[in-house]
DNA sequence: GTCTATACTTCGATAGAC
DNA sequence: GTCTATCGAAGTATAGAC
């Protein structure tokens, strides 16, 4: 899927890679779309989980943002993303899981926000966490094709703010986040 | 390749769609990946000069961001990413063009900035375009998936900030600039 | 330019033996 | 659970007539 694309993944290379027969990957998933079905859950709750431990840190903010902008990787969302602007399922199944994502962050984000005395009139929860997760899926994504014009900058900038608010990072973030790469949504 | 996704475009549904013989279209393009390049490349020249046009407006923040708001289908977008994703040429092609598109936004902002007083070393040129790129490409991508939340309060946070630099838009961008869906890189 | 005809590969999916 | 065997459809690409 990460090397070819999802429409490369077959029935049959499947099988050859899992070194067993065709018939059998039909015997475990009656259709195709179902193997990505189960692929994306698996993915996506692995990542729901390191996110609530993220969230979890006591430098939330730093934590989020370590987590999409070194600990994602975009190749797999964006398969996952093209597979489902042509699949209603598969679109329905990760709009559910963006809104746990979503919930999870807004919870957790907007607490700590207003702790730090953010005004949430100016400056929303919602929309630092969708501002956030907006540029670190831009910035990988560019990345993938060699392009970092401003890259060095946004990233200064935005962790210029966070530090504002949260102070220097804390180390064992981006050791913990960079362990596995996880879904962004 | 909007309905089905680009490995859904075959030379027979091509020859099909054009009324002609698969042959042909050999003929005319050597591969399939020459018949996407070509494709692209015409996209992408289109979108180029409708963002010249967007740019040059006398509030060239509120072009770009209707440009890219209003006016971008990111479904054409998200394809040639996933596309160039597996193929070498066509990533090279897409970065080559990428590039274009920053350069140009650079020197148009990076001057209408400066001319309102916005310190260059807060707020980087390269970053607002940045910023704006992928917080507006997010948001059409979350719409695809009927995912709203934070949506209106970013929208008008940034508009917020627009309209302070350049006052509220003035009427035209928008209507320019859904006449017809641009490529957004 | 445009076509017919064809070679060869791979696909999703199923029936039925073990 | 795992396999063999098979169906019909669709893919890329080419040779060569007109």
């Amino acid at each position: 899927m990460l090397e070819e694309g999802y429409a490369a993944v077959s029935s049959r290379r499947v099988a050859a890679e899992a070194g067993v027969n065709v018939a059998l990957v039909y015997y475990y998933f009656a259709t195709m779309d179902e193997l990505f079905l189960a692929l994306f859950r698996r993915g996506a709750q692995r990542s729901l989980e390191r996110q609530a431990i993220a969230l979890s840190s006591p430098q939330p903010l730093w934590g989020l943002w370590d987590l999409t902008h070194h600990g994602s990787d975009p190749a797999v969302t964006m398969e996952f993303i093209a597979l489902a602007n042509h699949r209603k399922e598969i679109r329905a199944e990760i709009a559910e899981y963006s809104r746990k994502f979503r919930a999870l962050q807004l919870e957790k984000l907007s607490a700590a926000l207003e702790h730090y005395g953010v005004d949430p009139e100016l400056w929303p929860a919602s929309s630092i966490i969708l501002m956030m997760a907006g540029i670190s899926r831009f910035l990988l994504i560019e990345e993938a094709f060699e392009l970092d014009t401003g890259h060095k900058e946004t990233v200064e900038l935005i962790e210029r703010h966070i530090t504002a608010l949260e102070g220097p990072r804390q180390p064992g973030h981006v050791e913990f986040v960079s362990q596995h790469a996880s879904m962004n949504f």
